[in-house]
DNA sequence: TAGATTGTTAATCGATTAACAATC
DNA sequence: TAGATTGTTAATCGATTAACAATC
C-alpha cells in the first residue's frame, strides 16, 4: 500500500465500489473490469483505476479485476475487513428504524448500545438492547471502548452528546441532527439530513 | 443572478449554509460576516463569499450579509421559497420515520404519498396518510404532479421502482436504498446509506 | 498470437485560497 | 473618519481525463 496521503474524495468512492462488488459477487459474478463498473456506480473507467491503482496493482491486464480480491482489498484498506461496535444516540423514530436495519450486516458494523435522555425510553428494548440513560454515555463508550457513533437526537442536543461522545473517545460521528457540527481534527462526521439533500436537487428542477 | 452555469459542488454547500443560517435567525441574530458563517459551517470565509457572490452582491462591505435577506435569496436560488410534494416509496422501519419526521417543515418538503407493494400494508395508515398499492405509482405520481421521491424500498427492488418513477416524471430521487441507481441525466439522485457514510469514515480510525 | 485491459504519465480542467481595492 | 468586510482577481492547488506502453 502507498504511503502517499490519499485524498478523502478518492476514499469516499471505495465504499461505492465496494457495495457494487459485494452485488456483483451476491450475483454469482466472479471477474470485472473498470469498464463495467464503471457503467455500474457512475463513474469513468480511468478514475476508476486511478484510485484502485493508489493502493496497489490489483488488476491484471487484459482480464480486469478478481472481484473476490478487490473486494478483499478493499475491505482492508477501508478497515471493514472486521466488525466495528457503534453506539446509537437518540431512540426516536430514526434510532428505531436504524436500531432495526438489517444492512449494517456484512458491511462492518453492529450497534451494540443504545442511549436516550428520556426517563420513559430508558429500560426499554429495542430488539435485543435495552435503552440506556444518556447520563451514562461517557462511561458507557469509554467502557465498550467504542470509537464510532450514530446521533439521531434533536438538532439543539446533538452539540452538546457529541462533545461527550469526543470525550468518550468517539472518532467517527454519522450525524443525522440538522446541524453541522464543531468537532476537533482528530473526529470525523457524516451528515445525513434528508431535507438538506432534497434541497440540494430542487435547484434543478 | 448570473446565467453561467453554477458547479454541482456549490449547490451542493448551499443548503449548509441555508441551515446554519435558519439556525442563527431563530436564535434572533439578524447578521452575519463569512468568517462567522464560515466557522459555524466548517468552510473558509473566501469560499463562502465565492460562492454566494455567484449569484449575486447580496453582502455590504464593512458589515456583512443581513440573515433575514440571505435566507429569502438562498431559498430563492435553490427553489425552496416554495413547498414541493414528495412521494415516500416504501412503508417499512425507514419509511415509517420518514414519514414521521418534522424535520422537512418550513423546509420546502411536504409527503403527500406513500407507496408499498405489501398486500398486508397498503390501506394502513402512517399519520394522516393511507399507504396505497405500488401498483399504482406510476398513475397516482403523475396524477398528482409529484417530481421528487424518497426511496426506502429493498435493493433488489430500488431500479424497477426508479424506473417506475422516471417514467412518471419524477425528477429528483433520495435513494436509502443500498444501491446506486442508472437514471437518465435529466434526473437527479442523492444517495443516503448508513453503511457507505460510516465506511467513508472508518478509514481514517 | 490477437485482443483486451491495466497502471501510469502528461495534459487538461476545475476548485480553492490569498490578497486587496472598493466601499459600507 | 477608521475599521470592517465584501466581491473579485490572480495564483495556487488538486482532481479528472485522455492516451498509451506494458502485459496478461
Amino acid at each position: 500500500m502507498n504511503a502517499e496521503k490519499i485524498p478523502d474524495i478518492i476514499i469516499g468512492r471505495l465504499p461505492v465500489y465496494l457495495r457494487a462488488l459485494q452485488r456483483m459477487a451476491d450475483n454469482g459474478v466472479k471477474t470485472t473490469s473498470s469498464q463495467e463498473l464503471g457503467e455500474h456506480v457512475g463513474i469513468s473507467a480511468a478514475q476508476i483505476r486511478k484510485d484502485i491503482s493508489q493502493f496497489g496493482e490489483f488488476g491484471k491486464q487484459g482480464t480486469g479485476y478478481s472481484i473476490g480480491y478487490l473486494l478483499d482489498k478493499l475491505r482492508e484498506i477501508l478497515k471493514v475487513d472486521r466488525i466495528w461496535d457503534v453506539a446509537l444516540i437518540g431512540a426516536g423514530d430514526m434510532g428505531h428504524a436504524l436500531a432495526n436495519y438489517q444492512g449494517f450486516q456484512n458491511r462492518g458494523f453492529r450497534i451494540v448500545a443504545i442511549f436516550d435522555n428520556n426517563k420513559e425510553k430508558i429500560g426499554n428494548k429495542i430488539g435485543e438492547f435495552v435503552i440506556s440513560d444518556a447520563e451514562k454515555i461517557v462511561e458507557g463508550i469509554k467502557a465498550a471502548n467504542i470509537k464510532i457513533a450514530m446521533l439521531t437526537v434533536p438538532a439543539p442536543a446533538a452539540q452538546s452528546v457529541a462533545d461527550k461522545l469526543i470525550q468518550a473517545g468517539v472518532r467517527a460521528i454519522l450525524n443525522y441532527a440538522p446541524i453541522s457540527l464543531n468537532v476537533p481534527n482528530n473526529v470525523k462526521v457524516q451528515y445525513i439530513d434528508p431535507a438538506t439533500h432534497l434541497q440540494r436537487m430542487t435547484y434543478y428542477l
